[in-house]
DNA sequence: GCCCAGGCTAAAGCTTTTCTTTAGTACCGC
DNA sequence: GCGGTACTAAAGAAAAGCTTTAGCCTGGGC
């Protein structure tokens, strides 16, 4: 019956692309993987498949006569896999909370994606999956945290008042209790419905200061949105740090008050695959790498937290 | 890129075959490996691929779409195996001395055959290679033992007189001297350039048995046609014990004198196989199961030598 | 002519895939 | 109801396949 299939595959790819390395690239192996592929087969028949030559490989006259063939079918089973969306198991769908996704999730995947080429994302707000095959793979909530082994914890959050720079020179330069006087307070509802998150008129009476109609000032729905309005010198808000490391890091957003004044949420980001999805190794990669970044995440907001 | 190859050329061919039971026999892999194919490639894609119902296997809806494609691939790739002679892997050519292939190989290929079907072996003369890819895989020969790495030593034999039971109850109720008188004494050339080999004259001689004129008789090229001559009654001839096994021990062929009467030869058959070709699994399964039967021939070359 | 970069190859070792075996289930025909 | 055949799940072993490292070869540029 017929074998060497992968031999096959990486042989008809290595002539029609030109070499083994783009060979390799387009299979997501080594250029020394697909050189051991297309030995093999030739060690097996006993002659000669390719010829190494001045301008790349071609293939030689015993391999000529089968080309056609391999073109054909290796064409055919590509129109298959397409007709079966097979590289629908190279594709991940995550549907997320949109601060998460693009707050969060959205500058590290550069750092899966380079580990692991030839996998496309598809990220989706909450809620919002495509009519394709199936739900989506990966779930991502901001709620109370579950303990059903298919979700994963992937981190808490720590909510504390958010300035920018500017703001944050101005509040010091006040009297302690008169810091809040003069400065718009921005009400951020993402974290509403989490009882152990503060919001301004409780967080203000728990630190002792005065603040004049602390209920008062614009909601926003989105971290998003009220962190540009924060960046834009548009009032304070209190937002927790998760999604916001690099705001932070690189000093463009800053902590006016000091941190032991935050109060972790007991809601946390927690992410959800589907029972049977995991039996795609590439789910299982994206699983194992999303939690390593979540415990660098979690150790940051200790260090953070203090 | 296209993955999954093994498992969809499982389930291209459980649907032609309409079984997974059939589709594991063209494959020579058992029907739990073909079912475990299919499901593999059904859990990666999240959906059934196969109807498995009451009269066997049917495509599913989702695999209806992309069957045609799939036929029509592996089809071409059947097409390219062929023009590539990809099944030659699967053949084994041995050139070997007629009566060694004929009275011990063919007869004991049937065990190896049914280890491993799928095997197709050619067998020649010889010196008789086909014209075809390469030269043969295997080479046997019966001649000075080497010692280099590609040779291995079967067996050397164990030459003494051969007769029809008939025959050896007559010389039995002779005299001791007189024996060989009123024999014809059939010559085998086979062993003539073996110094060790005896011939006639010289185990008269060396046994002090009296014969006139000991060099006198038909002389024989192929051990096949002297035994079929023994058979026959048409006398006795002197011949190495390891081809015929089979006919001593079931007693068609007799031993006239005693088995210490007989000499070992100094030449040895040995088989040869071309270095690249071991890179074959087939081939070294072959040549395993060869030297393991040879290592059962030279223990009961052994038992009878005494 | 020399140097550097890119592509290929061989070998070793590790990881993943694939297969066999065992045991069990389901279905069909008698 | 029983026996036979086909399929499936799980465990473990064997084989295949890949990565990594080191080295070689070739071609182009200086």
């Amino acid at each position: 019956m017929l074998s060497h299939l992968k031999s096959l595959q990486a042989l008809e790819l290595a002539v029609r692309l030109g070499s083994l390395k783009q060979a390799a690239d387009a299979l997501s192996i080594t250029p020394a993987a697909v050189g051991q592929r297309v030995k093999a087969l030739e060690d097996y028949l006993g002659l000669d498949l390719l010829e190494r030559g001045r301008s790349g490989l071609r293939p030689s006259q015993s391999l000529s006569v089968a080309l056609a063939h391999l073109n054909t079918a290796f064409r055919e089973l590509d129109a298959a896999a397409t007709a079966l969306d097979l590289q629908r198991g190279h594709e991940i769908h995550v549907a997320a909370p949109s601060d998460f996704a693009e707050l969060w999730l959205a500058p590290r995947l550069g750092r899966f994606t380079a580990l692991h080429p030839n996998t496309r994302f598809s990220i989706n707000g909450e809620g919002d999956a495509p009519i394709r095959i199936g739900p989506v793979d990966c779930e991502i909530s901001f709620g109370p945290p579950r303990d059903e082994p298919e979700y994963d914890i992937l981190f808490r959050d720590y909510v504390l008042p958010i300035s920018s720079p500017e703001n944050t020179r101005r509040i010091a330069a006040l009297g302690r209790r008169e810091r809040l006087e003069g400065f718009p307070l921005l009400h951020l509802d993402f974290y509403r419905n989490d009882p152990a998150a503060p919001a301004w008129p409780a967080w203000i009476k728990a630190q002792k200061l005065k603040r004049t109609a602390p209920e008062r000032g614009i909601r926003f729905q989105r971290i998003t949105m009220v962190v540009e309005a924060v960046l834009a010198d548009a009032g304070l808000t209190l937002c927790g740090l998760a999604l916001i490391s690099a705001l932070v890091e690189d000093k463009r957003l800053s902590l006016p008050f000091p941190k032991s004044t935050g109060a972790w949420t007991s809601h946390a980001f927690q992410s959800r695959f589907r029972k049977d999805t995991l039996a795609r190794p590439q789910m299982r990669r994206f699983r194992d790498w999303l939690v390593a970044e979540c415990a660098e995440t979690r150790l940051w907001l200790s260090r953070m937290a203090g």
